[in-house]
DNA sequence: CGGCATCCCAGTCGATACTG
DNA sequence: CAGTATCGACTGGGATGCCG
């Protein structure tokens, strides 16, 4: 057992190479925190998404969608009517996942005042250096 | 209350202008999470993070350190000796995330054979095109 | 309305080499 | 050993326009 680690499942996210490492780098997207938190109390159409998830583009909202639908995260329905109709839901895996992620986003609501602070003391310390 | 999501903080991370929005934007990166997550069962020197993180490279590891100091989660240690020796570690704030995203890290270690089996379902799919 | 294609800028990352 | 500087490749991501 030459592994420090605790991963209980032989995956090792340290390893480049490991299929969880590739997952993680996933899961590195603010996009696709907030779209799968955004689906997480029910399905969603995609303007319904667009207006829900401040700022982001047409285009990355198609994109994050399709890596979480090719990832099967997401469920896509089209509704074969005139105007088109396409609505998102989170599969069983992503609904897993939104636990996770909802805990992190609540987390980052939660302590985002502290870390506003601190970068706000960061950056008073740096412009400090005239101290030296 | 027009607002219909759960944030019981007052921050919305749904908002691009909200600090909580920002955070996100911080911890969507794989590197904060692999750091955070070798950081937590202690402190670690320079070159052991570089060992333990295969594939990060000087720049993004100091990169990625200085951030989480920014931000209060991390705290760094120079010893003033020669050769030089720096230690990191996690501060409470960061401790207390470590435990989520070791969640996230279980997560991505625990599904990343199915999410393996997902993208290799969509890439077969989109390349058997030919069979419409 | 949903979403794809195109263009393009700008930030980011990796590789390498160098300094204290 | 820790950290910085430089450069180049890459791509994330914004804007626009067109199609079903």
């Amino acid at each position: 057992m030459d592994s420090d680690h605790d991963s209980p499942f032989g995956y090792d996210a340290f390893r480049r190479t490991c299929p969880s490492h590739t997952v993680l780098e996933m899961l590195a997207s603010k996009w696709v925190y907030l779209v799968v938190c955004a689906l997480r109390k029910g399905r969603l159409r995609n303007g319904e998404l667009a207006r829900k998830l401040e700022g982001i583009t047409p285009k990355m909202l198609a994109q994050t969608l399709r890596v979480l639908e090719r990832d099967g995260l997401v469920r896509r329905e089209v509704f074969p009517v005139i105007p088109p109709r396409v609505e998102y839901e989170l599969t069983e895996l992503g609904q897993n996942l939104g636990g996770l992620l909802t805990q992190i986003r609540a987390w980052a609501e939660q302590h985002a005042p502290v870390i506003k602070d601190a970068r706000a003391r960061a950056i008073a310390v740096s412009e400090g250096d005239w101290a030296a």
